[in-house]
DNA sequence: CGCACACGAACGACTGTTCGTGTGCCAATC
DNA sequence: GATTGGCACACGAACAGTCGTTCGTGTGCG
């Protein structure tokens, strides 16, 4: 799925501090990374069509041209952004999954948990990803299609099981699943890192938010 | 806060049929409707920054010139649609929730009908609405802000009535007013007309949804 | 040598906006 | 009733600037 390069870090565990930290670590390819991180930061500015590759380069510190040495054109490096950005999503969801308990609640509480937390961590990213991915034309545009299914199927799944074992009561698991992301993604749009509540107690907000949507009797 | 024109049609009754009604309906002044509406498709299509003013000229079957004798500049235009849609927006959230009963249950029940039919109705206004605000500047972001945060008082308004009355055991009204919120403008972004869920049933599990999440203890 | 990375200059296309002009309708004036 | 003026609406042409992208050249390392 991914080529080359040293593998991108993602450490989950290493969750205190930073509250501007750059989504994309050094690529082992010259300024590759501080043009991702410009353009992340570009795009999540002025929108796609409203940044130009001109703010691009300055960003990263580089000239105009050379951003053509890294990627072919303006939206494949957006699509480069945007694959950074949901593979830290989904390796975070998965991590924080699979250390979780068997239970479904269990399950869906820390699943909302790492999504909270990456919202916080990489606010931009997500801005960026849930305004911008339609921009994205041909095969970009399907790969991230895919990926962000994959988000999807790994809180689909966590609702059916939970269906399945009578935690949660809600019909239509797929559509619960839906309308818990599109409340998780909208975390993105107001969200503040002055706000009233710290990263820890959002994150514990929307888990029971997403819970008591799912109609799961005894969640608190 | 509005200014002259006859009155805008939002007969929320009517309420079957037309799948593609234009949000603007006559203003009295020439061709703004028309430019209105080109301008609604043309930056829900394309975004703000990615569509022309010729592409709103092309699509209202006007000059491009033309335009200016209308609106000052692309974001005043932009501002203008917006205020439209937000307008149809709330009058029909208020007559909802004038016409339900008392009690916050109805109340959050009929809010939440009216607001998914009208992202079925005008699902092009709604996706505008929430991506491209972020390009207004200056005092037509402000009157937009204003607007918009009335129609989450509506909504935090009936959270905060029924948590008085113990029909919702949530913690922090106006935050699970604004979680309902985000997941009710999540619709606007992955709906299909040709969908599995007819629009009343869209609504039905909407409102199912969000009474769930406000831990309504007796919602069905 | 070749390859990865870097730069300034330039291209043609497109951008939002302005200008000058023209038309036809409605009300005031002769 | 005819003539006048002004206003709302409409158009093509043009402006100065910005856009994404390409080209030619250069450097330094393996």
């Amino acid at each position: 799925m991914r080529q080359g390069g040293p593998p991108r870090a993602s450490r989950v565990d290493d969750v205190n501090a930073r509250s501007t930290a750059s989504l994309v670590g050094d690529t082992g390819r010259g300024n590759e990374a501080a043009i991702l991180n410009a353009a992340l930061a570009a795009f999540g500015d002025k929108g796609f069509h409203g940044a130009s590759m001109r703010d691009v380069a300055r960003g990263a510190g580089t000239s105009l041209s050379n951003l053509y040495n890294y990627f072919p054109s303006k939206s494949r490096l957006l699509a480069e952004v945007l694959r950074h950005a949901n593979d830290e999503l989904v390796t975070r969801l998965h991590v924080a999954v699979d250390d979780a308990g068997d239970d479904a609640v269990s399950r869906m509480r820390e699943a909302v948990r790492a999504y909270v937390r990456f919202v916080v961590d990489h606010q931009l990213a997500m801005v960026v990803s849930t305004n911008e991915v339609r921009y994205l034309a041909g095969e970009d545009r399907e790969r991230l299609v895919v990926d962000r299914d994959a988000t999807q199927a790994v809180f689909e799944q966590i609702v059916e099981q939970g269906v399945a074992s009578g935690e949660f009561r809600t019909p239509f698991p797929a559509d619960a699943a839906r309308t818990v992301l599109s409340a998780l993604a909208g975390v993105a749009q107001w969200y503040r890192p002055d706000g009233r509540l710290s990263r820890g107690q959002l994150a514990e907000q929307q888990a029971r938010y997403a819970l008591a949507l799912l109609e799961s009797p005894l969640a608190r």
